[in-house]
DNA sequence: GAGGTGTGTGACGCGATTGTGACTGGTCTT
DNA sequence: AAGACCAGTCACAATCGCGTCACACACCTC
């Protein structure tokens, strides 16, 4: 079973316990002003607010960068306030990405399901689920339910991008760039086409629509997290 | 197209001229001691030696921070050896990286697109936190406690905006301007029908009303504790 | 070369989005 | 109490964005 191990500064601490969900189990422990209270093995998750009592909060994200033990840990900043300037040096001080808190277990759970979900599956490069779909790199292959999915190679490229970017809505350049296809230059409406048609194969066998576009943005290939959380 | 300009000291600058590649455009400058010779719109990035004609290196360094025009601009110093403790004051006189010479136009690009995808992706995945309401800028989409809320482009774009300028009062130009419509000129009684609309967005998505009005005055996105419970 | 498949593009039309003016009701001033 | 001022809401028209289709062209197969 994967672990995860979380860390968090200030309170929340204490209001967590080891738990399971989702075939994943996760440790929470406290981040003191010297590291980790504990060493673990795997991935390791660190919130950290932007105020400690010890010690602030961008010192402690440079220390996490600093220390070989923790250097690998994704690291979230939490801040009070939603102020350009602080976001600007948290990321500089070494935070891969930013909460606006408070900070709550939803927050927390929501956060690393969703990261996890997407560079997890990316890596996984051979084959691939997201819901009902299934993906298989080796064979060049798609499946809703089982149900192979007839694809041509450009649609299958495409369902294959976006769905390696999960919950993020790209736009049509990165469509056609991430297709590679920026030789020669590709008219954006073309995405349309693509889109249209690969909506129309999953639909031929007999699947939904995971296909959701944001008007005057791009398309967005949907596995909400709510979907992710039992508790909401 | 993206414009990305390049800053650089010493004589790197007579052998740089400006050049597409990747779909972006790079324009190269020198900058000398009074700053950039030519004022630029567009994401900056500064390439400082350590060792100077006229001026050392960490000074530069901190004209460039202490200049409103150049504050934002990404600074890499360039070392000649990989000395801890310059690589220490570099940073401290505001650099935000640094490299070990000497400076190519190789080391340059890759430099800057390795950064500029690092800085992409982490806006992506860009995630505020204001009490109930969640805005995940990656799936353009917002939630109230978990529930998705069914809004406009513009009604996206104008809750991001207020939701970044949090307990401020945005007069209505603020408005008009944070959305960047301020061309063709707008009628600034419009901005009461874009909040309505939003409330409305949010309230039908189960939210509460965080968007209070400030009588001929403007709005303002109210994180108080009320504002924060859900149905609150 | 004939037939078939895959793909990019322009055109068309529908529905969503959005700015605006008008009306309503509330609040403050005198 | 009357008027001035201000904000909420509605209906509507103009515009915009997207889904779709038909077609042209580039391949491949036999």
């Amino acid at each position: 079973m994967d672990v995860i191990n979380i860390f968090v500064t200030g309170d929340l601490g204490e209001s967590l316990e080891d738990f399971v969900h989702d075939q994943r189990r996760f440790t929470f422990d406290r981040l003191g002003p010297d590291g980790p209270v504990r060493l673990v093995e795997g991935p390791m998750w660190a919130f950290v607010d932007w105020v400690l009592p010890e010690l602030a909060g961008l010192e402690m994200c440079r220390r996490l960068r600093a220390d070989p033990r923790t250097a690998e840990a994704h690291v979230t900043m939490v801040l009070e306030e939603n102020d350009p300037d602080d976001r600007r040096r948290a990321l500089r001080a070494g935070a891969d990405d930013y909460v606006v808190g408070p900070l709550t277990r939803t927050a927390v759970l929501d956060r690393v399901l969703a990261l996890q979900a997407r560079t997890a599956e990316r890596q996984a490069t051979q084959r691939f689920e997201l819901g009902a779909l299934t993906i298989d790199m080796a064979a060049l292959q798609a499946r809703w339910a089982g149900q192979p999915i007839k694809l041509r190679p450009n649609e299958f490229r495409l369902l294959r991008f976006l769905a390696e970017n999960p919950n993020r809505v790209l736009t049509r350049e990165d469509l056609i760039n991430g297709l590679g296809k920026r030789q020669p230059p590709i008219d954006e409406r073309t995405v349309d086409v693509w889109v249209g048609r690969l909506r129309r194969a999953i639909k031929t066998a007999g699947g939904g629509n995971p296909l959701r576009t944001v008007r005057s943005a791009g398309y967005v290939f949907d596995i909400g997290p709510a979907a992710l959380l039992p508790h909401g």
